[in-house]
DNA sequence: TTGCAAGGCTAAGGGCATTAGCTTTTGAGC
DNA sequence: GCTCAAAAGCTAATGCCCTTAGCCTTGCAA
């Protein structure tokens, strides 16, 4: 029996990432989940458990898709190299998926998984960076200016904030140059 | 008679830049802003045409009050000087207002004020580095590459985004510092 | 087979944006 | 000072959305 797949938090997430990357946030109603997952609008409370949880939900499903894919961009690559990687597999993430970046608010604070994940993602820069040989403090604020590179750009380009696209892969190539020579300039 | 000042535009926008700052985005409702005028909530459609208007109304004012700023920043001063202070002044004034910061989109797309008060703002940046002696293109991406730095660090310190703030000063001393030494090589 | 828990539904309440249509105020021109 | 029209306010009403309450169905485990 049980022909219509039943529903879970799981699915719940993926049909409201759809909408955002189809949408934009401003989209994501649960009236819309609920219609794209062809259930009436209060059976959402059965999985989620308000419209504030399935948007954190939302990020921490983000953060790990990011972490996932920098990971496998960075591996098996040290120095400039896996930094380079690790900044233009950021921009290419947000290429494919604008909205949905625009969307995941840097705010964890009041979202425990949220913040876990987000922690994550970090240690991946974190680890990127160690093989310049940096410690403590030194790695902190490193990583801090890598973060703060990759999303402003990433922030800028998302929301269509650069007013032509025009030369914008050079622009992010003299940032991620910019950063090695700042990198080799502090160790 | 008339001991009541009567609304205006202008009026409406400050008391939502004064609800934003206190309370963030999401409490920018239009009720709110009626009950802090002293007004019923249709009668603020004599002033602005919607929401979404006085929303963009917010943007540009929050846009022309950072340009202002930056203009006195670096009026007389030059090049590495005017730079620095520029990006200064910057991170000062999200640092007053982070919730008006964090509440101005980044997507001006839709309205044509804010786009040309976005516009204005540039140009500040670009005549500051005018004095580097850039021209065209250059130029273009050398201020893409401030906006990015200035804009990703705001946007993250505004929404709480870095974990502990400790250190922060000297991780924006460093940005700063980066993007000198980054002027100079492309000079 | 029975019974219970999970998951779905309808009904209903409350908040908000927005529109319609009315009333009051105000100020310009006589 | 008077008139009257426009400006600015108000109440009423609609529609969308989130959320809660309470009920019904289904499926699985004992």
């Amino acid at each position: 029996m049980n022909v219509r797949q039943r529903l879970s938090p799981a699915r719940v997430v993926d049909a409201a990432l759809e909408l955002v990357d189809e949408q934009g946030v401003e989209a994501l109603t649960l009236a819309a989940v609920a219609a794209k997952t062809g259930v009436a609008t209060p059976s959402l409370y059965k999985h989620v458990a308000s419209l504030g949880e399935l948007r954190g939900l939302l990020g921490v499903r983000v953060l790990e898709e990011m972490t996932e894919r920098f990971t496998s961009a960075v591996i098996g690559r040290a120095g400039d190299d896996a930094v380079a990687a690790l900044m233009h597999a950021y921009r290419a993430y947000v290429r494919e998926h604008p909205k949905r970046y625009a969307a995941m608010p840097m705010d964890p604070l009041h979202d425990e998984l949220q913040r876990a994940a987000g922690v994550k993602l970090m240690e991946v820069m974190l680890a990127t960076l160690r093989s310049y040989g940096m410690e403590g403090s030194q790695a902190v604020h490193a990583t801090r200016r890598l973060r703060v590179i990759v999303h402003g750009f990433a922030s800028i380009e998302s929301s269509g904030g650069f007013g032509l696209p025009e030369g914008l892969d050079d622009t992010y190539d003299q940032l991620v140059r910019m950063y090695l020579d700042d990198l080799r300039g502090q160790s």
